[in-house]
This record gives structure tokens, C-alpha cells and sequence, in this order.
DNA sequence: CGGGATCCAATCCGATACTG
DNA sequence: CAGTATCGGATTGGATCCCG
């Protein structure tokens, strides 16, 4: 955080903010990082209120990103595999340190509002 | 991360996401973080490029979160500083490390496009 | 000086239908 | 099974004008 002015910190936040950012983009990656490869149709039971078109279009972006990696079955039926990539991988950090935050938060804000 | 069935590391991560969320704040915190307390047009000065309703806006949720405090002097013409709360000072370790995240990852895409 | 109110454009997201 | 295409509502952010 040496370098405020040439905005470098700013940017670094927002670069971070763009992949963890999206509706679904957090558990995602949490399901894929707790629990391995998953095929689409599992990770759509897991997220019971996603439509296909959302899971879909944030799987493309987080494999766009290095994050998730798509391997694609040539079989009938079609069978696509997701999975975190190493570099994928390094943001876990990220995340376990915002879990711990938000909830120690949810905490927080539960004792504000019940004064 | 011990607790993915109840998903609470999800709510944890996305009531992190809720305070760090909006295109403005995460460069808002930095500057009060590093600069210490503002007036409402010092900080003005700082973000070029920000709309004085979204400067407002921003600051008045991150009021509410108790990140910053906002203190109004009775005087003419008006005066209002902003400050970071001791509480909002607990997401320096969450801004450090996606600055730090956010450094390499602009550096990854850089040379995966270089490709 | 530090806003509030209003209008508008862009984007995000959900529902639904269709397909190789 | 794992998508794509299309429509429309909701949310977000910007521009502008007004106020004590």
C-alpha cells in the first residue's frame, strides 16, 4: 500500500473485485475449492436458484480468467467438467480472510440493529 | 471454511462483498485509510472523475456499515468531515491483500495476452 | 459548501423457449 | 446434458438542476 498516488493500490482492489464480483462468482468457486471437480449439472443442484443461463455465463468468465478450468467430454451425452486451477487456487486466501470478516460483520451489524 | 452445507462462508464472504462493492469505495477507504479524516470537497478533489451524488451516496452507505463516521459543523458555510471508523480500520488486512492479489493477477492477464 | 431531486442510459439478472 | 437466444424487469451509475 506503498503507492497511493499513482492509484496502483486502487487498481489492485478493483483487479481482485472483478473475479470474486457477480452474483454467483463467490460460491462458485467456494463449491469448486471444497469439493473438487464438478460436472454442470451437479453445480446447478448445488445452487438450486441459478438458472443455467447465470451459471453458465459466470463459469465463462472465471475460465476467461485462469480461475476455473472446462474440460469438455466428446460423448453422448455431452459431459463438461469444471474444476479451480492452480492459479485459481491462489485467491483462497482472499476468500477465507473475507468469510471471517463477513461473519464476525454479520455479527456486528445483528447487535446494532437489535439496540 | 469448515461449513459449506449451512453456507455461511458464503454469507460471510458475501457480507464482505457487500461493504467493498460500488464503484467508488474501495478507492474511498484507501484514501481515508492513508490520509486520515477528509472534507466532503477534499475528497471531491481527490476522485476527479466522481459525481457528487455518488461521492454522497457511497459515503452515506458507508456510514451506515459504521465503516466511516461523517461529523457536521454548525457553521457558514458547511462543513463535514470523513473519517474511518475503528471498526472499518478491521478491513485494512482485506484490502491489503487483494491490492496484493489484484498487483500479480493484472500482471498474469498481461502476459497470457502478450501471447 | 455539501448536499437533495430528477431524469436517463447502461448493465445485470431472471424467466422462458429452443437445440445439437 | 449442457448449453444458446430472446425478452423484459430491476438495479446501478451519470448528468443536470436546485437548495439552505
Amino acid at each position: 500500500m506503498e503507492n497511493i498516488k499513482s492509484e496502483t493500490c486502487r487498481n489492485g482492489v478493483e483487479a481482485s473485485l472483478e473475479i470474486i464480483v457477480g452474483k454467483w462468482k463467490p460460491i462458485i468457486l467456494l463449491h469448486l475449492l471444497h469439493g473438487g471437480t464438478q460436472r454442470f449439472g451437479e453445480m446447478k443442484r448445488l445452487l438450486p436458484n441459478i438458472t443455467q443461463k447465470m451459471l453458465t455465463a459466470q463459469l465463462r468468465e472465471l475460465e476467461e480468467q485462469d480461475i476455473i478450468e472446462r474440460k469438455v467430454y466428446a460423448e453422448v451425452p455431452p459431459k463438461v467438467e469444471y474444476s479451480i486451477t492452480e492459479y485459481g487456487r491462489s485467491l483462497y486466501g482472499i476468500l477465507q480472510q473475507m468469510h471471517e470478516w463477513g461473519v464476525s460483520h454479520m455479527e456486528h451489524m445483528a447487535k446494532k440493529n437489535s439496540r
